[in-house]
Order: structure tokens, then sequence, then C-alpha cells
DNA sequence: CTGATATCAGCTCGACTGATATGC
DNA sequence: CGCATATCAGTCCAGCTGATATCA
């Protein structure tokens, strides 16, 4: 009794969705990181950045369960966009453990500069979808997403 | 003129499809590689017994690049894969320098125990949509796949 | 000679782990 | 004491590059 018996041999190798993912991921984050190179910084950065303008100042192990990203790479990012004068990192006097990381205005200006780059980088990656079919797609993708994310550590 | 003046700022972190195309990639090759790996198994050896069953016995550079794997790697997995007695190099009589790669009777086996296992898998993954909503994830990245799938030099 | 095949050895780089220091 | 935060150093691994030998 297997579970995908319908699935006939022929298109395993292209309709699998695990190798799809795979795939489109590649291509996507090839796509993302060169745009994005041009403008001087990688994908975690947009992330962070995105991250502290959604949800105001936070500690950078919060900022890292947002977005997904290990707390050494927030970190070395964090470096960097403060060296740039995006964020700035102030000890959080009521929990002398936590940096308070705000975004600066130079910061708001890189996000929005970003947000551009972004946004046509997405267009190159959607061409073959319809505005109706993106919006389908990125239903889906983000109910996967929320189905298959972390911790529920983040009920609160 | 930007080209998503739509999206609005909430938005970013969640529903960035670059974003959501790493992480559900993440998630889905994790559970890929646990699951195949009960198996004893790596993605790629799925992906090279599925193609030597659509195409019949082929040269290690084709199937390298039906797959889209690497030159190198192809080597590395046979060679795993002909020590388990999966597939059979023959040297090609007709041309030296390649070796006819064959699915054995033991390999085809294989491949539907790793059929049932992916199957199983693919089911945890889109738990949470629907048969159509499959299908439809399925197609739109298909199309995308297509669309940005490398080299042009497959349409004979 | 140009170009494809198969192989191996080694590089790269991003994701992650561990250890440490500090503070709750 | 156990637990969270921030940091740095180092590990691990998949994907890739380069060099070599063979052959069309």
């Amino acid at each position: 009794m297997e579970t995908a018996p319908a699935r006939s041999a022929p298109d395993r190798l292209k309709a699998v969705p695990t190798r799809l993912f795979g795939r489109i991921a590649v291509y996507s984050q090839r796509l993302s990181a060169e745009a994005l190179a041009e403008a001087g910084v990688r994908s975690y950065h947009y992330a962070l950045l995105a991250a502290l303008a959604e949800f105001g100042p936070t500690s950078q192990a919060e900022l890292g369960r947002r977005c997904g990203i290990d707390r050494s790479d927030v970190v070395a990012v964090l470096n960097d966009l403060q060296e740039r004068g995006a964020v700035e990192r102030t000890p959080d006097p009521a929990d002398r453990r936590r940096n308070s990381i705000v975004l600066t205005s130079a910061g708001g200006d890189l996000l929005r500069r970003l947000d551009s780059v972004v946004g046509e980088m997405q267009d190159r990656l959607l061409a073959p979808l319809s505005t109706e079919e993106r919006a389908v797609l990125v239903g889906l993708l983000v109910r996967l997403d929320e189905h298959h994310a972390p911790g529920p550590a983040d009920q609160a």
C-alpha cells in the first residue's frame, strides 16, 4: 500500500515537489544574491532590516528567531549593518545581556532601496505567472511555511 | 516607479517568494534527507535511479544533465550505487569514452522502495494542502522550473 | 586540434556547533 | 543553580572548479 501509487514513473524526475523546491530555491537565490550583491548586501541584510522595520527594536536572539537566521550569522551581519550606520546597537538597560538593535534612518533608506531591488527580482523570478497565479502561489507557500515553521515557541 | 509598490512593509518578511522558497526548500530537504537516510541513500541516488528508469541506459554526463547534478557528484553516487549492485557500468562500445549506465533489477527494487519512502515524505511536506491544491502548486512550480531551467540545450 | 567524457583532488562558502563570558 | 544572551572560533558539507587521461 504505497502512499503515492498514482504517480507513475515518468514524472518522478520533474514533478517531485522536493526536487522542484530545491531547484527553484537555487534559481531564486541566485537571482536574489546577484541583485542584492549589486546593492552591496546579502539576503540576511534584507531580512534583518525588514524584521527591524516590522517589529521595532529587539534583541539579536529575537531577530534571529524571527528571520530563521542562526545567532552566529546575526552577529556578523549586524556588525556589517552597524558599520554602515544602518542599525545601532545599544545595551538594553532592562536586561543587560541584551543589545537593543534599532533601525536608523539611514537603515530605513537602505531598506527602501533594497525593497525595489527585491521587487524587480521577484518579477523576474515569477515572470511566467500571471498576477493571480502569483497570489495563489504565495498563498500556498505561506501555508506550507507556517505549517513547517520551527518553534511553536512563538505563540506569544 | 518601483516594481512592487503594492507590497506594503508588513509582509516583507513572510511573503517574499524568494525567502519562502528558501525556507520551504530547507524544510523539504531536511524531511527528504531524513527519510532517505533511513533507507541508506541520499537524494542524488533517487534522482539518478529515477532518470535511469525513465530514459534507460545513458552516459554519466547525460544523467548529470538530466538531473541537474554535477559531473563530480554523479561519479561519486554511481560508485555507491554500483557497489550496491543497483547499477552496472559497462563501457559503451559505440563511444569508448562513455560508460553506459544500466539499472539492474536490484536497482529497480531499490527505486520502488524509495518511491514509497519519498511518497510518504511528500505527504508530510504537503500535509496542509488538499489534493487539488497540491496539483495546482506542482503545476505552478513546474512552470517556474521550466522557465528558469538552465540549458535550452535540451530541446532535442 | 577542438571538444566531450569520466575521474579525482581540492577549494569555497554558507549553515551550523561549541566554548566562553556575561547577566537574569 | 539553571537558563538566556552575545560573541568568536572552528567544523561540516554540498556544490563546484581544475587538472588529467582518454577518445571522437
